[in-house]
This record gives C-alpha cells, structure tokens and sequence, in this order.
RNA sequence: GUGGCCGUAGCUCAUCAGGUAGAGCACCGGAUUGUGGCUCCGGAGGUGGGGGGUUCGAGACCCCUCGGCCACCCCA
C-alpha cells in the first residue's frame, strides 16, 4: 500500500458519493433563500482567541481537539472547529447587525476527534444564522425551515425534534450549582466519565449514556424548576407556535448543549439510524455572543447540520433507487475510428454542446477498435451511441445506434444536418 | 484520549501443522471484415499495511507501528 494517503479522519468524497451531497446542498441553498437567509462565506482558518473566547474555554473542543498552529508570523491560528463563530465575527466586523440579518454558510470544520460512523476529523456543516431578534418567533422559524428541510430531503420519517430551555445565563448559573451540590454528594456512584464531567462542565452529565448516572438524575434538582421567568415564557410560546405550525417535538429537559455560548431555546434534531451520531442538525439561542466578542449585544439563534450525517442517511433512503437515477450518466457517448472521422466526431460533439447546454455527451478518448470504444460506451450507461467511420466521412453522415431502449429502432444512419432533430426525439430534450 | 474487532490483487474474499499466494467481479486483449450487453479463451495486476522478532523457512506465531470499522468520549 502506498504511504502517501490521505490524513486520518480526513476523506475523500468520491464520485459515486457526490451527487448526494449535491442534492443537500441544492436543497439547503433553495430552502434558505425561501426563508430570506443570505449565503456568507468565511475563511476556514482564524485567530485562535476566537474559539477560546465563543466556544468556551474548559470545552473539549478547545482543550483537546482543535487544529492550532503558529503562522510565520507567529499569530496562533485555528482550523475553524465550527462555524457560529467565524460568522458573528464576520458579521460584527462588517457591520451586518445594524438590522436583522438572516444568513448561512457552508464547509467544511475540523476537530481532532477519533473517527468512527458519522464523525470525520474534516467534516462539513451547513450553519443557519439568524441576528437581532429576540422573540421566539424567529427559534420557531429556524425550527420550521430545518424541519421543511427534511421534508424536501425525504428524510422527514426518520428524525426527531428534540427541544428543551437551558434559561438565562445567571440561570443556568443557579442551577448549574444546584446540580453539582447534590450530585457531589453521590460522586462515587457516578461513572467515571460523570465524575470528570462534575468539575468541568456539570451540564454535560445530564445527557451521559450511562444508566446508573441517569437513574441517579431522576432525583436530582431539574432545571425546568431553575428557569427564570422570561425563558420560560419565551419556550411556552416556542411550543405555542410548534404546535399551531404542525411540527412534533419531544421537550427533553436533559438535553443540553456542549458549547458555552448558548442560552434559552436548545434543540436537536436526531436520528436511531445511525449508531452513536445520531445528531444531524442542532442549535439553538446565543444572545450574548455576539457582545462577547466585541459587538454591539444582539440576540442571536441559530443551527448547524452535519452533512455527513445527512448523506449517509440519503444514502440509506436512496439505496433501493436505481443508479441511473442518482449518478449521470452520458445521454451520448460518441466514438470513431480513423483521424477524419474522429475530427468528424469532434465537431459534431461540440455543435451538439452548443445546441443543448447541460445535456451530457461523452467524445470517446484515447482511440482503439470500433469493438473496444462500442464497450465503452455502453459500460458509460450512454443512451445513444454515435458512431463515425469512413463509410460516415464519406457520406456526410452518422451512425445512430440505441443502446438501451429496446422499443427503439435499429442503428440508422443519419446525414449530419438531420442529427438534431434525431437527437431531439430520442432523447426527450 | 480509551476499548473491542480487523488489515491478502482496484473491489469482495479464499488458501495455510508455518514451506515464498488463488477465485469471483472489475480491467485489457481475442473468438470473421467497422459495433456493446450473454458466452468462451487468454492477459495484466499483490515486496500479503509497514517495521522488527521467533524459525532452516512466516501472509500465516510474537512485539511495535500505521490504517480501517464500531463503541466510549466528544459533538453536527
């Protein structure tokens, strides 16, 4: 095997996987612009500060699992881990928050985390951001787009909201106290991983896998009963607008988020079909963000999908499709033999190229026998095979051959002026 | 970072008391003159992930390392 690979946690997206990943991100970009949201793009790499400063700094992401360096200049700087980010300091630097700003942004991020199912060192997200408006209505309509997405994807079956309020940053505070008092006094009959958890990020306990912690939390403080007045307002109206615009959830009072930033309105979308990462989409409200890394206060909410993640479960929905129906194929696949007939072919192609934008037609490459280049194109999937040869130089003409409608006539030959109009019937375009 | 399983041709796998590797698919060529899909014939392709050790001899045993998968952790 050759040393030279590709970096662990790094893949290639390969030719067969791409079109699933095209049809995510046409989907997103219409459905965002539908919504009003605006595409922002950001440089992948930025100021290390700026993930100390956003994502909180006893954070696993922070403390073990980001991309650092020193540049020649000897400026620390950081592979962005995610995207929130990157785009509040962009939006605070341009003045994009003197008025509510909708927007969102697409690429890849990079943690150094072990990979497994669902989770590369280089991963892509699609992040939807919106600025300046405080109300739960805009939590509901971030809410509705995400959901409207996976109608558009088809994978509405499959995923489920989960919601729940982390309430206001003080709080979070009370309760985060609450919390860690009364599990102090049962640490030994925590795990491991609990007990780590109790000193650095008690939250983060709440949503442990561990059986015996969870039976452990049933009695412990809950944070519904910590929530200030206004957070608990704004969700019962986040639930009131859910339920008037149709969309089911399930409010999980354990779940929380494993980024500082965020307050209020958490929520995640979640899937059972793919093993331990099963989070395709989460996000929620950081109001003081955007303050926090010097601009002017301004409530903020927002998402971000794992795109992995969602291909894989594309992939999973469109296993029993037809692969003709998801990789393109040539609706021509033109070949010739003898260097008249290939310049035939050349011309022929391009004039065709320029009668239908967009329509696939494969010029063969690379020469051989009429036998090897007819195998190829019907290895290509070709609709339609065109074939030049002497006989066809001579003449003026083609050769017409259909290679998988099995109604459709014979090879016929065809003067070159009547092509179009043979290629417009049997192709359909 | 931790753990379990795994690593033989492009892909899926086989072989074997340890005696320097095979199949299917894919690829290339041929089976009448300019023509695919089926069939038949032939060919090319592996320093058995890499390194060390044990042995007369290792892909097969041991160690290390790299990589893959899954889970923990983390999180989208």
């Amino acid at each position: 095997m050759n040393d030279i690979r590709a970096i662990r946690g790094m893949s290639d997206i390969l030719p067969e996987e791409t079109p699933y990943w095209r049809f995510l991100e046409q989907t997103v970009s219409s459905v965002l612009t539908a919504y009003g949201y605006s595409e922002i793009r950001l440089p992948i790499l930025e100021k290390t500060a700026l993930f100390n400063r956003s994502i909180g700094e006893v954070t696993d992401i922070v403390e073990k699992e980001m991309y650092s360096f020193e540049d020649r200049n000897g400026d620390s700087l950081t592979l962005r881990p995610e995207g929130t980010a990157g785009c509040v300091r962009a939006a605070i630097q341009h003045g994009l928050l003197s008025t509510p700003r909708r927007l969102w942004y697409a690429g890849p991020m990079f943690r150094h985390e072990r990979p497994q199912k669902g989770r590369q060192r280089q991963f892509h997200q699609i992040g939807v951001e919106a600025f300046g408006v405080a109300t739960p209505d805009i939590d509901a309509e971030v809410i509705l787009l995400s959901a409207r997405l996976w109608r558009a994807m088809g994978l509405e079956p499959q995923v489920q909201l989960q919601l729940n309020s982390i309430g206001s940053i003080e709080a979070r505070k009370a309760y985060k106290a609450a919390l860690t008092s009364y599990l102090l006094q049962r640490e030994t009959d925590l795990d491991e991983d609990s007990q780590r958890r109790l000193h650095s990020n008690p939250l983060r306990i709440l949503d442990s896998k561990n059986t015996a912690t969870q039976a452990l939390l049933d009695d412990a403080p809950s944070l519904q009963d910590y929530l200030d007045e206004g957070s608990a307002d704004d969700f019962a109206r986040l639930c009131d607008l859910l339920d008037a615009a149709g969309v089911e959830y399930v409010v999980n009072r354990r779940l929380v988020r494993g980024l500082d930033y965020y307050n209020k309105t958490v929520f995640e979308w979640v899937t059972d079909q793919l093993g331990a990462q099963g989070t395709i989409c989460a996000g929620g409200r950081y109001d003081g963000l955007v303050e926090q890394l010097g601009g002017k206060a301004t409530p903020a909410v927002g998402f971000a999908m794992g795109m992995e993640r969602l291909a894989l479960l594309l992939a999973e929905q469109w296993a029993e499709k037809s692969s003709a129906a998801i990789h393109e194929q040539p609706a021509v696949y033109a070949i010739s033999v003898g260097d008249a007939a290939y310049k035939a072919a050349l011309l022929a192609l391009e004039e065709l190229r320029n009668k239908y934008p967009g329509v696939q037609m494969v010029l063969h490459a690379g020469g051989g026998s009429f036998k090897s280049q007819m195998k190829k194109a019907d290895k290509s999937g070709a609709e339609l095979a065109l074939i030049w040869g002497e006989d066809e130089v001579a003449s003026g003409s083609v050769s017409v051959k259909p290679l998988r409608n099995a109604t459709a006539q014979g090879q016929q030959s065809v003067p070159l002026a009547e092509l179009d109009s043979i290629l417009t019937t049997a192709l359909g375009v």
